[in-house]
DNA sequence: TGACGAAAGTTAGCACCTCTCACATATGTT
DNA sequence: AACATATGTGAGAGGTGCTAACTTTCGTCA
């Protein structure tokens, strides 16, 4: 079995009462470091610009090893993104945080830090997206993409006094995300000189939230 | 002898000549043949799950073929997005075209085309806006996609009555273009269930597009 | 027409990459 | 101490990107 994706979970693990902080035998938690230095390819040399070896050359071990912890080189690109999927939500949730609950600026805020995360690293957050053959046997991104959904379902709830089940709100909170999905990807490609000069994000943000909270979007 | 034989490709794509239908010595147009095989490659295996010997094998012809017809593997890829990138065009003015001018129908029209290109290409779509390493040196497929944006402008700039240059025509016409490109990735990602099964894209993007029309989006 | 040069194909081959297998070494448990 | 297991190494098979050198086809022009 070997349990691959334990990270630090707060919650406490009833199966498992072994394993509890890392795996650090002979080189030192490998699997984190090789994640690390994907990341890293990924960031500078584009998303198929990387390679398993290079990974391992830059982490000192061989170029067997990375296959002791990643069964495949999808699996190792699927570690990346399972581990960018959690720090694109903390840095959501921190964006919804940093306001009132139930405000335009908490909705706001959470768009903000989707458009940041993706200027920040873009090759990154085009992996995230980009990733097909990871997504049919991983569940578990699946489920952190539903997660990442849920943050700005709840702040649309908030805002709108509305149960984040309501149909309306899943809807409107779509309407932002594709929104701000949209606007990040295009900022980082660059297709248009308007995305990543003459336009204030926050603003843009702000403005795109009070229109889709309005009543009138929904018709 | 027009070169014009469609040697094994009765689906989508008509007739879109690349380039130069020059090369026809040996094999007959290697070139579009290539390019069709890779797209087809895409398609099945993913944007980075196609090799250029695999594309060779399936034109017939030796592993060294293609490299007289391009100069590196992301070259072939460029090929492909570029041609991608007629067809995307041409679909949303074919949109655009179906309705009277200066009518919102023409503008979901446009972003309708969008997304149905997405939806039935989507490894091609990924491939478009997913290439890093290609547009730094291509400045022709940076004005395909500034003539994509184009349509768009145009639609939005005859609605709303005013001229293609207009800041707020340039803002508009973006604002959609992001909720559109947004909606189009998270369809093909099926990032969440809402967005293939429950939502019916004309009455999206009508709505999406009476929004950002309005008068209150400019504020 | 025939010679010539360029275009478009071939094989051979190097360097690199993915992934596997057999083997070596560290670690925790009994 | 002995064992089973987790984690490392090196060798190597097979595939891939790309180049070099050679061969064949075609258009052109004296």
């Amino acid at each position: 079995m070997s349990p691959d994706q334990d990270a630090d979970d707060p919650s406490a693990p009833p199966a498992t009462p072994t394993v509890t902080p890392k795996a650090a035998y002979h080189h030192g938690d490998l699997r984190a470091q090789l994640i690390a230095a994907v990341r890293e390819l990924v960031e500078t040399h584009g998303p198929d610009g990387f390679s398993v070896a290079e990974a391992a050359r830059r982490a000192g071990v061989s170029s067997a090893a990375p296959y002791k912890h990643f069964k495949d080189r999808p699996e190792i690109l699927r570690g990346v993104v399972s581990e960018a999927m959690d720090r694109l939500r903390a840095a959501m949730e921190a964006g919804a945080a940093a306001h009132p609950r139930a405000s335009l600026e908490a909705v706001a805020a959470v768009g903000l830090a989707y458009v940041e995360f993706a200027r920040g690293e873009p090759g990154v957050f085009r992996l995230v997206f980009g990733l097909t053959e990871g997504h049919e046997n991983a569940p578990d991104l699946l489920a952190k993409g539903e997660g990442c959904f849920g943050v700005v379902v709840q702040a649309v709830a908030a805002c709108l006094g509305l149960l984040p089940g309501d149909p309306d709100v899943q809807r409107r909170a779509y309407m932002l995300w594709s929104f701000v999905h949209g606007h990040s990807f295009l900022t980082i490609d660059m297709k248009h000189k308007v995305a990543s000069a003459e336009i204030d994000d926050w603003d843009y943000l702000m403005r795109i939230s009070r229109a889709m909270l309005a009543p009138a979007a929904q018709a």
